[in-house]
DNA sequence: GCCGTTTTCGGCCCGACTGTTTTCAGTCG
């Protein structure tokens, strides 16, 4: 009983595994059905063990994609942490799917071949195989194919799959602009996951408007830091960078670009969704238009589209198919959070622990991109490698604040705040008297994050519960790609935070985006309120900003649903202590 | 295997590019 329970990610990895099984068979739908399940269960914002525990199996069926057969499935893993099913097919084709198909242009097909005809298990069986020149011989394979393969491998060995949002920004704003300013070329932008704002991308996809798209594609893949041309040819292109970053290009005319950057910008599962919403009504929607017949009836922009399917404009950060055509659908989509609608910025660090900069630089560099307020919540004590303050140096931060606000009066408000620290026991690090002259009282965990998940919720728990906390910094402390969420139980937490005006934080740093989407959706669909703040430890940290935001609105939050979205006089009367 | 303002059965999105193809399967997005 003391055993961890299996994760949503180990759920869905093995429906994958099973969709890839099927896949290798050639059983016609059945991998889709499990593809969209795992799709389904990755999105939950609940973990499907505590589902199960509190309703049962049937409950499971309100997994998108998850119908009665899955449903079992699921409840077997949940059980035993296994499924026989899964390990009967592994038995039967004993090849490792997931690895080989990291392999670039080798999917199931090519898979099961390779493993009938040269007993090809795993990459270095692959390797080895292709390297003694025995893949061309192979009826359809070649030598191409063989070469692409031994390329593909390196690939597949040296570089991850997908990179944080933050780490691809500037990479892509530079294509983007080298692509504008080519001739020819009307409109290039990005789409994709970029475009819909995911924490991370594990690829990047171009769009451009031109009449000339051979020569658009001429250019494309010259362009310095490209180590490789994947696929080129009259109207689309792929190349990799000297970072590992894939990039598609994709040209199309402009009576298609509102179809193009709609198909192009996914999600997949929501084009799929769109254009079976079209089929119903006998027309046809592809990246040139929406058709029917042979007679475009939409198509030059997204809005147009959207008109015309009858529904709301979908944001792009929305279109995941996880509720949003339906909403827009009944004209119910809600106002999501503007890119400008932050008003405020309520964890701030400084000098006076590890940050680079003075208060008065932070408030300055705040006040330049348009913030009327911030909250300066430097480290406590416990985090001694930060300099962190004691109730002492707290006091004197506060006189300090109150002289910088004193200089800066008419151009921003400095708030008197901490980030202080959770205790491994749940208490915090800071004497409540002092925490009680503060505006704003952020806490969060830095330590001991490998807590047992009843061990660590009950802490958060108990920090959330000092009368004087008001929001809950980085909730999960995840550091993307690099160090797992601390064991909490969200809904918990949503819920203490409801029942004591609690705010949660929306990090925007982009290697932390904490909350995540699927929390932020949960906690606004329980009326929590949520704080998007920068974590700037330094004045060019500011526009980090709209990472937060873009999480934000990827969780449906509105600018009622964000604190520091609203004027810093009725944020302060929100806090939980003057509430 | 999933799913239902046409349906509880019979559908299940659509097109570009590649390689080895004499007309297309496999892969990808």
């Amino acid at each position: 009983m003391t055993k961890k329970p299996i994760s949503n990610q180990e759920i869905a990895a093995i429906l994958r595994g099973v969709g890839e099984y099927l896949a290798m068979q050639n059983v016609p739908w059945k991998p889709q059905a499990y593809e969209r399940a795992a799709l389904g269960v990755e999105e939950m914002d609940r973990e499907l063990g505590d589902i199960y525990k509190e309703a049962g199996a049937k409950a499971l069926l309100g997994v998108p994609g998850v119908g009665r057969g899955i449903a079992d499935h699921i409840e077997e893993l949940l059980k035993t942490g296994k499924l026989k099913y899964y390990d009967s097919l592994r038995k039967e084709v004993p090849v490792d799917v997931a690895g080989l198909s990291r392999v670039e242009g080798l999917g199931p097909k090519s898979i099961r071949k390779l493993y009938e005809l040269l007993k090809v298990r795993n990459l270095k069986d692959l390797e080895k195989a292709a390297a003694a020149g025995k893949v061309r011989e192979l009826k359809g394979f070649g030598q191409k194919a063989e070469e692409k393969i031994l390329k593909g491998i390196e690939f597949a060995k040296t570089v991850g799959v997908r990179f944080r949002l933050g780490q691809v920004v500037s990479q892509v704003a530079s294509l983007v602009k080298r692509l504008q300013a080519l001739d020819g070329v009307e409109q290039a932008v990005a789409a994709g996951s970029y475009r819909r704002r995911k924490e991370t991308v594990g690829d990047v996809d171009l769009l451009v408007v031109s009449g000339r798209p051979e020569d658009v594609m001429r250019n494309f893949v010259k362009v310095p830091g490209v180590v490789r041309i994947l696929a080129e040819g009259g109207t689309k292109s792929s190349v990799r960078l000297a970072s590992g970053l894939q990039v598609d290009l994709r040209v199309v005319p402009k009576e298609s670009y509102g179809a193009a950057l709609n198909y192009f910008t996914g999600s997949k599962e929501h084009n799929v969704a769109l254009r079976q919403l079209a089929v119903g009504r006998g027309w046809k929607l592809n990246e040139y238009g929406l058709f029917k017949g042979t007679r475009r009836i939409a198509g030059a922009t997204e809005e147009e589209l959207y008109a015309k399917f009858g529904m709301d404009y979908v944001e792009p950060e929305l279109r995941e198919n996880t509720g949003e055509i339906e909403a827009a659908r009944r004209r119910a989509l809600p106002k999501i959070l503007g890119y400008g609608d932050l008003m405020g910025d309520l964890q701030v660090q400084t000098d006076w622990t590890d940050g680079s900069a003075s208060i008065e630089a932070m408030a300055r560099a705040a006040a330049a991109r348009g913030l009327s307020y911030i909250a300066i919540t430097d480290h406590t004590k416990r985090l001694a490698m930060t300099n962190g303050l004691d109730e002492a140096r707290l006091l004197k931060q506060m006189a300090e604040i109150d002289r910088v606000n004193r200089k800066l009066k008419g151009k921003i408000t400095i708030l008197k705040g901490t980030e202080c620290d959770i205790l491994k026991d749940g208490t915090l690090d800071i004497e409540d008297k002092v925490l009680a002259k503060l505006d704003v009282v952020g806490v969060s965990v830095h330590s001991h994050f490998n807590l047992p998940r009843q061990e660590q919720t009950e802490r958060v728990l108990r920090a959330m519960r000092n009368p004087h906390a008001d929001i809950l910094f980085h909730p999960t402390g995840r550091i993307i790609g690099r160090r797992a969420p601390i064991e909490l139980d969200m809904d918990r937490v949503i819920a203490e935070a409801k029942k004591r005006k609690m705010v949660l934080e929306a990090n925007s740093y982009p290697d932390r985006l904490d909350l995540r989407d699927a929390h932020i959706r949960a906690a606004v669909a329980a009326g929590v309120k949520l704080a998007v703040d920068s974590d700037a430890h330094a004045p060019e940290h500011f526009p980090l900003l709209e990472f937060g935001i873009a999480q934000a609105r990827r969780g449906w939050a509105t600018r009622d649903d964000v604190v520091n979205a609203w004027p810093v006089a009725k944020m302060k009367a929100c806090l939980r202590k003057d509430g």
